[in-house]
DNA sequence: TTTT
DNA sequence: TTTT
């Protein structure tokens, strides 16, 4: 359709480690539970009461996936940008069901790790040249994580991936 | 959670009339079935494609419902920000399912009517008095429609139920 | 930075018509004026009030800028998503100013068009190849607009151009 | 204007303490300074680049005005929502000057604290009554923070002072 | 079920 | 300078 935008933004934290599956194209993909939460005080009440929601995200933008494999863990906080798809499956019994899902489609989406130390990740690309002051990030869908813990080696093998 | 956000942008069209509900306590909840869709040219077979997902849109906030109820209808472009909830339910058979809204709370979310002649809507809220050179806009999740074909006048009954 | 978002989206009109300078390199870059505004109802005096608010925006995105200088005109319609930048610049006189503007970065950012008839632009990219039941747009950044007028020759020639 | 959106989303790290003014009104209003930053790799130089940009944040909302006097300091890593606004001024030798900002008005906006202990910010909003299930966060532009530090003392006065 |  |  001509001019539509489908969009969800989300920052909360990953209720369990990622979950990799490896392609037979050698690609990987990586689902992701992350919660938010809000909470409030009932006034009729007075008590505090909160819900948490759950979102069952997808990644297949290779980059993003690699970040997400390599550095985010359980109880990991995450800014997450995708899209809402909803697809059909069948159940062992053979009853229709459906899912929605957030998508980072192959080089679509954001990361962005939110976690202080041994986490945080920032975007980072390279850049193939100068384009006067405005040459930072002409592209997309990149995340680059701050080194973990011992250093930044895994963050450079990560760049030397990165193939643009 | 601490510092979560949950937000969904859609920019999309109608695939019918928006969906009615009164609540015993005066209140109207709005259902809307929106479309997004992208096309790409399949490298692969040159061939032009298409993928239209569909959404499912529930308005709480009572000046948006009104606004959904009387100016939109199927085929409308509109502009929504609500956030996800996914709910469980159970088919006549028994069954569980779960479906996943896009869900404008209470006072919360926006929608923006799209469409050029007789229907586009902007945000249209009472101030409670100046504000300096910021007086505009103090409130939230409002939208006005432009008077649709034969006049202001349900606008104007609006602005007069609008309590803000 | 570690995990840091620099977001913004806009729908608005555009003021005047794009204004496009020629790089040396042979890229253009589109500078758009957009207004957005809110309108509300002042409680004191009873009066309608409305604020506008003019936007400056840089499309250094090749394809977006191509869709820019090709389809739309003043009063256009149109759905943003770029970064805040501000730059450093002297007048003639030799005095500091600064100026703000939401800038779509090569292969960043989005413009929707979101007109009715003979302007809407929807998402227009070619597919590298299958990607199972998920193979759409996979590529950011990029919009194709309706054939606008005369026929979808001036539609079908930016795609062949688009590089993936 | 009709159907206009005007928004900002801002993960970053503030530069310097909250500045809050105090108005005649008794309001207060809270001026922040946020980074938020880029980095890549330049092809041509293989050398590390990175680009901080800083954006002025104001905030009328008088809820988040509190929360960000009572819980924000340097350094504090938070997520904005606003709209961009730029207004005109002159500097002391009568020079016109610019600046646009990103404002979250009386009861617009969003804020939430991204740091983790002692400064995690969930949204905290009373509920009016029940909602069926749906009963949670009906009310825009509040954060509560987490406790920080020695307890909930300070939550909870605000807790009180938040009219919904 | 929309839209192009 | 747009739009309603």
């Amino acid at each position: 359709m001509a001019g539509s935008v489908n969009k969800v933004i989300l920052v909360g934290n990953l209720g369990r480690d990622p979950e990799v599956r490896r392609l037979n194209s050698g690609e990987s993909v990586v689902n992701l539970r992350i919660a938010t939460s809000e909470s409030w005080r009932d006034k009729a009440t007075g008590e505090r009461r909160e819900r948490t929601e759950w979102h069952s995200v997808v990644i297949f933008n290779e980059q993003l996936a690699k970040v997400a494999e390599q550095y985010l863990k359980k109880g990991a906080k995450v800014y997450i940008e995708g899209q809402l798809q909803t697809r059909k499956w069948q159940d062992q019994a053979g009853a229709e069901k459906y899912t929605t899902e957030v998508v980072l489609q192959r080089f679509r989406g954001e990361l962005q790790m939110l976690d202080g130390r041994g986490g945080g990740g920032g975007a980072e690309i390279e850049d193939s040249g100068d384009f006067g002051q405005r040459s930072p990030l002409p592209a997309r869908g990149a995340a680059r994580p701050a080194a973990s813990g011992g250093g930044g080696k895994y963050s450079s093998d990560l760049d030397d991936e990165i193939p643009f």
